[in-house]
DNA sequence: TTGAAAGCGTTACCAT
DNA sequence: ATGGTAACGCTTTCAA
């Protein structure tokens, strides 16, 4: 029953005009009368009245709502990002409609189309591919686009801000904590190196290495085929197989690792076991960041820690402000990543009698 | 530009009615000429038109829309089970708006009123409260809800379906495993009991307990403190937290533990770590769930695995039914969980030469 | 096979 | 301080 009640049945049971319950909705109380006030409070409850939100929409233009597009919230990272996301969005009195683009550019474009025909105008986009072009037009009609864990490419669109860690410091945090604790010897493990941060942490590593005076093109990078994508959750069964590969006897396998997410670097761990070798004694293995189970793990994974809340209450502010009170658009905010040393890295077994390069 | 186009606008460029752009929108294209159509189709792409949902909703009272309400996306568990929620959804064409209830009956309510004010008729509610009667009067307006993780209960409004693993069952079957390995101190480790789910666990525990001719009573339980209220990702911390209370040496430690879930599991192998206890050898640990990190853990974690896949598929084909299609209601679903014997269960150590009860 | 016109429930303007 | 009323963009009869 209930459910079909309209501003008009509770305007004439409270015996006043449908515009006065709406100012009533809308918090514009300022003039109102108490009586009236009450009166319209009382037929309200009394009628169980819900607003009907596609009419309000339709007729305001406007949505509390914003669209948050993650590649699979089946992936701790992503999860508690979505978390912290709707957390900001909450204090803000905003809710979030949640996508998993499982990173394919078509399901991408899919759904911020269909947000946007939902009337939403804000989206925080958590891709890597290093292109928008797949979402330019609706970027055009006005949408406020926040790519998350992206850094701002050259041809991006000027209304887009993009809030990310600086992948290259972390690549290179990461790299040269094994480099300080003795390591020569240190693999790159990646998923394809298509998108921009991973490729950025791959920079990252790379600079690290050389100025330590190695030499990248001796290290082992596994980066997986070309042709095959890994979905995030995926990345696990990716890095077991890594180990399994660069632990096969074919090469010099290396004493430390770098792996380009916390999923990948746990399916590592578990392939150096499988391979009877021991996390941080054996070998050292760092990821990037910090899902809550990495501080869980046996032993606690060292990683690079992005500030997720930070990043998320940012990212909510950017896409919900309007036009006027947003920052300057094109902007890229780059947090600084941080370093969290735990027991998966240690010195190498020979560091002390290794030979100087 | 195009954001304010209209279905008259495509209309008028066609040279046709909007009647017609509408029925061509909504595939009633068995009695257009070919030419029309075609005229529309360009005149779309050329406008670069986009339906406005709202409108739509407004006039037709549909959506496609799924309400997916879980405690939080954040623990792995209810971020997979998300991802296979949408998955199932996208098959039969529809969407999924997500919420975070972080398990607070308030926020519970809040989400599936305003899911309801937003035109979404069918909600998936994960909940673990043994009332519904916060969201009784939205289901009274008509509202399509379907609980996971919590069995009906006598309670419950007609209408719901509940799909769900026994928990009972899976009680047993975790508390069993680790009698059959010749434990017969073993340990329940859990947040607050008062969710219906896991005061099922808990049943199943005991009666495998007693079946075996133990003694529940003597056995550690460890529920936390009545009043401390833990949220899905401080599981963890609180898995720890009760291994270090457990063996803190005040009484006999258990050389079993069954964890209401594996997030606690997982916390709990930590607080042994802590203690200088190795997992599998030491202590025997079984959680519930199987969640991906599970089987990345060292020792690879022993739980009880649901089936999730295939319970949110369920759950979106009950939610989406309309009335007439759907199963009778007031039906609940109970899909029995699988043992996964993993390398953290093991014989305890003196089973041999334990003293008989 | 296509078109005209009446709403869906709300807001916002302009009266009063 | 409150009311009347015209939109918002679309779907859906019903008529042509």
């Amino acid at each position: 029953m209930a459910g079909r009640v309209t501003i008009q049945d509770v305007a004439a049971a409270a015996g006043v005009s449908p515009s006065s319950v709406s100012n009533l909705l809308n918090n514009r109380v300022d003039k109102m009368v108490p009586a009236t006030r009450q009166r319209i409070e009382r037929a309200i409850a009394e009628l169980g009245y819900r607003p009907n939100r596609a009419a309000r929409q339709l007729r305001s233009g406007r949505t509390q709502t914003l669209g948050l597009v993650v590649p699979s919230v089946g992936n701790p990272f992503w999860g508690a990002f979505a978390r912290e996301v709707e957390v900001a969005a909450l204090k803000l009195g905003g809710n979030v409609l949640l996508c998993n683009s499982e990173r394919d550019p078509g399901r991408e474009r899919r759904y911020v189309e269909e947000l946007w025909e939902d009337g939403i105008r804000g989206i925080i986009l958590c891709t890597s591919l290093p292109s928008l072009d797949h979402v330019a037009d609706v970027i055009e009609d006005g949408l406020r686009l926040v790519t998350f864990d992206r850094p701002a490419q050259a041809n991006d669109p000027r209304s887009v801000v993009s809030i990310s860690i600086d992948n290259q410091v972390g690549g290179h945090l990461a790299t040269t904590h094994l480099i300080d604790l003795g390591h020569e010897r240190i693999a790159f493990v990646s998923g394809s190196l298509r998108s921009v941060n991973r490729s950025a942490r791959y920079r990252g590593y790379c600079d690290a290495i050389e100025a330590a005076g190695l030499s990248v093109s001796e290290m082992p990078v596994w980066t997986g085929s070309e042709t095959g994508e890994f979905g995030d959750v995926e990345a696990a069964g990716f890095g077991r197989a890594a180990a399994a590969s660069l632990f096969s006897g074919e090469q010099e396998p290396p004493t430390g690792v770098v792996a380009v997410n916390d999923m990948t670097a746990l399916g590592f761990c578990r392939g150096l076991r499988d391979a009877g070798l021991t996390v941080g004694t054996d070998v050292s293995v760092i990821g990037f960041d910090d899902i809550i189970l990495a501080d869980l793990y046996d032993p606690p994974l060292s990683t690079v820690r992005q500030p997720i809340a930070e990043m998320a209450q940012l990212a909510v502010v950017e896409a919900s402000a309007s036009p006027g009170n947003a920052a300057e658009p094109g902007r890229s905010v780059l947090l600084r990543p941080q370093l969290i040393a735990r027991r998966s890295t240690a010195a190498p077994v020979g560091a002390v009698t290794s030979s100087p390069a």
